[in-house]
RNA sequence: GGUCCCGUAGCUCAAGGGAUAGAGCAUCUGCCUUCUAAGCAGAGGGUUGUAGGUUCGAAUCCUACCGGGAUCGCCA
């Protein structure tokens, strides 16, 4: 029927390759609307699918699908694309150069950053390169929270380090100040830039000269931890930015004020948890509940001060007035009772006009050849990200990281990650990198014209690829694209490392038919032309490889030691 | 007690509402011993936590339970 909706009919490449290259739902979809049994529909529709050329075969099948197969002569024209595309291949316009925020990390400043922060650190970065490649317009932002208690602690516990630094024995750190050593060179540049002044002046006055210091100090250190994993943000916000000079956390209260979603009142204690600590307080609230929150949420301190969430929320209002319509926050799991206000905030103070969406990354564990590594940060042994990635390389952790859907926990173990076998994979997909860089170098001892590569390989005679095994590869080449596609729309980088480890598999396994089958190997000593058509395909692989992998932040290797 | 996430093969995990739920490891059976080092081919293995519901069709969406984790005004 003419007003039928074509919503929910799908045109996808089937998980069983035994049901053609492509499958459509359609008639299934249509079937009610137009009053025909699905395969009756199907009949009907699959003569019409049938008149494109590329189309060899449109078949009914099960409940009414129709598979289509499509001419081996397809097929060719795939790696001329990849080819003639080079770093162009798979990349999309369906961004259509939307900006997108991008925030993640965000750690608090207040020291080195340790393995915890790790894998958010590398989904935020692997997801923004997706976004980018994509056609998104992508802002990679840290948020810097350089305004609650915790970085005056920070303050007083560099301020004891600048006290060591002019010759005092300062003893153990006391409780609750930071201990850690990281410290002791900003106490040294203290001592340095202000000599004995700051030991005259009472706390109110040093400590935001020491603050000032003492965070950029940090900033520093964790720019240079996130730069070892390859990771640079285009913004740092400053929360503290938010109220100096012009408060615009009061703003944001007085917009939300004007649309009634702003209260004093008082919130009930928590059920099932008793808290001798509770007592009854009327408190400016947020109506977050008007938006699916469980509870109202505060704004304001029992000492007047603005809470975390009020800032966060003048923080998002604030990504919405510099134009983005899109942003994605990625969370420790820990903040996971934080994404229902943070929504309702920005639905609030857009009026429904932004998206945002919450990512949060569950827990990674660590092991060490089975066994897990222990941690605890009053004994100061907890991993710092520069072990972890000094240990096993940048590439590795960020493979790791992405080889597992953001919200399942995921567990690291430091040997798994240096194996040299198909059960770690980021070695076999580099491997299978490193081996088509291989057939390359060896390609020169015998037919030494074909070693430049490139565009000439798209004139090889491609129909020679005509065994099975090749075939899948190039299917498998020609779903880069779509993947590519579904995993920026899902906000899902991880299914980029599952493909390329699939692909690898493919490449790979090729590769061993040849061990069987010496006509079968990529370079055939008595045929040349055979030998270039081969070679497309080994670079057409080495390139999407290679595009993947520039997506995950992984470098791809000419060859593993 | 509330909220959020997770529960899929012995283990670790995939799977845009699609067809017979897939990989790796482990197990079992063959093969390979340098031809392209970091092996290969094949087999077995499942009531997708339980019970309902929505749909032509559910691991996927909804509801209720069970189990594990996170979190619960003034920390960030």
């Amino acid at each position: 029927p003419a007003d039928a909706s074509i919503e929910g009919i799908t045109l996808e490449a089937p998980k069983d390759a035994a049901h053609g290259d492509l499958a459509t739902n359609a008639a299934m979809v249509l079937a009610k609307p137009s009053g025909l049994p699905p395969r009756d529909l199907a009949q009907r529709l699959a003569p019409l699918i049938a008149v494109d050329s590329n189309v060899a075969a449109a078949e009914i099948a099960g409940p009414g699908f129709i598979n289509l197969t499509l001419e081996r002569a397809f097929w060719p024209r795939v790696l001329r694309m990849v080819l003639e595309q080079a770093g162009e291949y798979g990349r999309s316009t369906i961004g259509q150069g939307r900006a997108v925020n991008v925030e993640y990390v965000s750690a608090n400043p207040t020291g080195p950053m340790h393995v915890g922060h790790c894998r958010g650190a590398v989904f935020g970065d692997a997801l923004a390169n997706l976004l980018a490649f994509t056609g998104h317009a992508v802002t990679r932002e840290y948020y810097v929270n350089d305004a609650g208690a915790q970085v005056d602690v920070l303050a007083r516990s560099a301020y004891l380090r600048y006290r060591e630094a002019l010759g005092e024995d300062i003893g153990e750190i006391p409780e609750g100040l930071y201990p850690g050593d990281y410290l002791k060179p900003v106490g040294e540049a203290l001592a340095e830039t202000y000599r004995r002044d700051l030991l005259e002046m009472p706390e109110s006055e040093w400590l935001p000269l020491v603050r000032g210091i003492a965070l950029n100090k940090m900033l520093d250190l964790i720019q240079d931890d996130l730069a070892a994993l390859g990771i640079s943000h285009d913004v740092f916000f400053s929360e503290r930015s938010l109220t100096e000079g012009h408060d615009q956390i009061a703003d944001t209260i007085a917009d939300l004020k004007a649309q009634g979603l702003i209260y004093t009142g008082s919130l009930p204690p928590p059920k099932g948890k008793v808290d001798e600590e509770w007592e009854d307080r009327e408190q400016l609230l947020f109506r977050s509940t008007e938006f699916g929150d469980d509870m109202d949420r505060p704004l304001v301190k029992s000492d007047g001060a603005y809470t975390y969430f009020a800032a966060d929320m003048a923080y998002h209002r604030d990504k919405f007035r510099r134009g983005f319509n899109d942003m994605i926050d990625v969370f420790g799991a820990d903040h996971s009772g934080h994404v229902r206000r943070m929504k309702a905030t920005v639905a609030a103070l857009t009026g429904g006009r932004a998206t945002l969406d919450v990512k949060l990354c569950q827990l990674v564990r660590l092991f060490r050849g089975g066994e897990p590594v222990k941690m605890s940060k009053r004994a100061g042994t907890f991993v710092t990200l520069r072990e972890v990635v000094d240990e096993v390389g940048a590439g590795s952790v960020r493979f790791m990281m992405l080889y597992r859907k953001n919200d399942a926990p995921l567990d690291f173990d430091f040997a798994k990650v240096t194996e040299q076998s198909r059960d770690n994979p980021v070695f076999y997909v580099q491997y299978a990198h490193a081996r088509a860089s291989s057939v390359l170098r060896n390609v020169e001892g015998v037919f030494p014209d074909l070693r430049s590569g490139g565009r000439n390989l798209a004139e090889a005679d491609l129909d020679r690829l005509n065994d099975d095994s090749e075939l899948a590869l190039i299917k498998r080449i020609a779903h880069f694209p779509r993947i590519v596609e579904a995993a920026a729309a899902a906000h899902e980088p991880h299914r980029i490392a599952f493909y390329l480890y699939d692909l690898a598999g493919d490449f790979h396994g090729l590769w061993n038919r040849g061990k069987d089958s010496p006509q079968l190997r990529f370079i055939y000593d008595s045929d040349r032309e055979l030998t270039r058509a081969r070679l497309a395909l080994v670079v057409s692989t080495q390139r999407v490889l290679a595009l993947g992998l520039g997506i995950l932040g992984v470098d791809a290797m000419q060859e593993l030691h």
